[in-house]
DNA sequence: CGAGCAGACTGGTCTAGACCTCATGATGTG
DNA sequence: CACATCATGAGGTCTAGACCAGTCTGCTCG
C-alpha cells in the first residue's frame, strides 16, 4: 500500500509501522488486526517475517495475541515507571510557572551523610546548591543539592544552573536512574519561614540520589509544603501478570529450580531506607 | 502428556531454561552465552527456534545481543515498577511481624469522596473496614478501606478478612493495578492517640485506589507514623532510553504522527491529585 | 613495525513451507 | 430445542536453509 518506497530498510519494519498506524488511526481497543496470513498475502512476505512485526508490537504492549481467536489492540497501558523529572518540568506539566530563588551556591566539604549518599569520603569537596522553588509565585519546596566536585569541577562556572539535570548532562553525567525516599516530617523553623507556613508544619521530604553511568552523581533533599504537594504513584499488580510462560505443567519436581526466568529480577538497590521503608524495589 | 521426562512441551523452552540456568549458576554479568549456531548443534534445533529462546530472555532483560560480537548476560536490572503490596507482605519482607486491630467492620453508605474514588453513586452501600496495623507490636498505620457491596456482597462473611487483597481475589476481584497518592499531614487527635504520637504529629498519608479488570474495586486511606515509615521509589531516566526503534530515516514528514510505538504509552489515570501532584504517570 | 585487508566469527533478516492447538460457528442428531 | 460434532481459521511452534551486516583477529605487504 504505502506507495512511497520510504526508509524501511527491513520488511518487518514496514509491516510493524503499518500495524502501528492502523492501531493509531483506525482501530479501537479490542479490535482485531488482520490475521497473520492475511498480512503475508498483503505484503508478499513469509509468515515468520509478519510474526516478527507483530511480535514487536506485542512486546511493546500495543497488541495482544489470543490463540485461536486473533490478535487485538491491547487496552491502553499505564506507564508504571516513575521518571526522574525536574521540578520545572513537573510544575510546567501541571500548568504552573516554576521559579527559583538561590540562597546558596558554593563548594563545601561533604558531611558524613552526604558523603555516604554520594559514595565519596567525608570532607571531600562537593558543590552545594540551596534554593527555594516556587510555582505561580507560591513557595512550594526547599531544595538542597550536592554534587561531588571531582565529578564535575566546572559545574557552577557561569553561576548556579537553572536545571541541575541539564548541567549534569552537559558535564557528561547524564542521569540514568535514581531513587527517592519519601517521608513526612515537621518543618524546622527555618523551613517554615521560607515556605511561609503557619500552624500546620507538616512537610513532605524527599531524599533523592541520582545516578549516572559511573555511579552516584547527585544527592538532594527536598522539603515540600504538605498542603500543596502530593505524589502520584502507579502500582502494578503483584507477581503473576505478564507471564504466560513459566513451566506450569511439569516442573516443581524435575529440575533443581530452573531459575526465576519470570519478569522480576531480584535486585539490590544498595541503599535501604532508614526507618521501616515500604514499597518499590527490594532493598 | 505433561509429567513425561523431557519436561518441556516446546523445544524453545528447553533452550530458554537451559540458558536461564546458565545465567543463574555459571555465568557472570557480561559473560557471553554460547553462540546461536552452537546452540543449534547442541540441541539439534533450527536457528529460528534457538533465536526464539534467546529472544525470550532478551525481552526479559536477562540477555543483551550485540551484533557481530555475541549475546551477553545483561547487567543486573532494577525493578522500576512499584508493586501493589499488602501491609503484611511489606512488614514481613523487612523482618517485622505484622499485626492488626480491627476497630470497625460494617456496611455503610458511601460518602461523596469515597463514591467518587470507587466510581459508584453516593450513598451506595460499601463495606467499610477500619483498623490499626502494627509491626513488632508498635502501631505503624491506621487504615480505612472501602469496597462496593455490589461488587462483593459476601466480602465480610466470616468476619473481616486478614488480607483484603486475598479477599478480593477470592471474590473474583483480583487486583490488577493501583495508584497511590502520597502526602504529608498533621495527625488528627484520634490518629495521634491510636498511633501513640507525642508532640510530633506529622504523618504520611496514602490514598490508594485498587483496580480489578472491571474497574475500581477498593479505596483505602492509610495514615503512617512519620518517624517509622518511609517509602522508597526507584526512578527511571527521563525520556530517551530504551528506544532504539522508531522510524529514524523516513517519518516526521510523511504521516501525521504515526503513533507512539515507543515504550511510553501516554495515559490518563482518570484521577488527578487534589493539590499540585508530582511524579509518576501523567495525569 | 605498522597499516590494511581477508576470513572467520557474531547476530539480523528472510523464505516457504509444515504440523500443532485452540476458539468458534455451522451443522447435524437425539 | 439442546447438545455433540466437525470444518474453518486463528495463532503457536518448527525446519533447513539463505544472505546481510557488524566485529575481531591474524596475516601480509609496504
Amino acid at each position: 500500500m504505502d506507495e512511497f518506497e520510504h526508509g524501511a530498510a527491513h520488511k518487518y519494519l514496514t509491516v510493524r509501522d503499518h500495524l502501528a498506524t492502523l492501531v493509531a488511526h483506525e482501530l479501537k481497543v479490542g479490535d482485531a488486526i488482520p490475521s497473520e496470513r492475511d498480512l503475508t498475502k498483503q505484503f508478499g512476505l513469509s509468515r515468520m517475517t509478519v510474526r516478527q512485526a507483530v511480535d514487536a508490537l506485542v512486546t511493546e504492549g500495543v497488541l495482544v495475541r489470543e490463540q485461536g481467536r486473533g490478535t487485538f489492540v491491547a487496552p491502553q497501558r499505564i506507564d508504571f515507571e516513575m521518571r526522574l523529572t525536574t521540578f520545572g518540568e513537573e510544575m510546567r506539566s501541571r500548568g504552573m510557572e516554576p521559579a527559583t530563588t538561590v540562597l546558596t551556591a558554593q563548594v563545601v566539604a561533604a558531611t558524613p551523610d552526604v558523603a555516604t549518599a554520594l559514595e565519596v569520603e567525608p570532607r571531600d569537596k562537593v558543590h552545594y546548591l540551596y534554593r527555594v522553588r516556587s510555582a505561580d509565585g507560591t513557595p512550594m519546596c526547599i531544595e538542597q543539592v550536592w554534587v561531588p566536585v571531582a565529578l564535575a569541577p566546572a559545574l557552577f562556572d557561569g553561576g548556579p544552573p537553572a536545571s541541575m539535570y541539564a548541567a549534569l548532562r552537559d558535564a557528561g553525567l547524564a542521569p540514568e536512574w535514581g531513587e527517592d525516599t519519601l517521608s513526612a516530617d515537621e518543618a524546622t523553623d527555618t523551613e517554615a519561614s521560607l515556605l511561609g507556613l503557619g500552624d500546620k508544619r507538616a512537610v513532605l521530604r524527599a531524599e533523592r540520589r541520582t545516578f549516572s553511568v559511573d555511579g552516584a552523581a547527585m544527592f538532594s533533599r527536598a522539603c515540600y509544603r504538605a498542603d500543596r504537594y502530593s505524589i502520584w504513584v502507579p502500582l502494578r499488580a503483584p507477581r503473576p501478570t505478564l507471564v504466560p510462560r513459566r513451566r506450569s505443567t511439569q516442573a516443581d519436581t524435575t529440575s533443581p529450580e530452573p531459575v526465576t526466568t519470570g519478569s522480576d529480577a531480584t535486585t539490590t538497590p544498595a541503599h535501604a531506607p532508614a526507618t521501616a521503608g515500604a514499597s518499590g524495589g527490594r532493598p
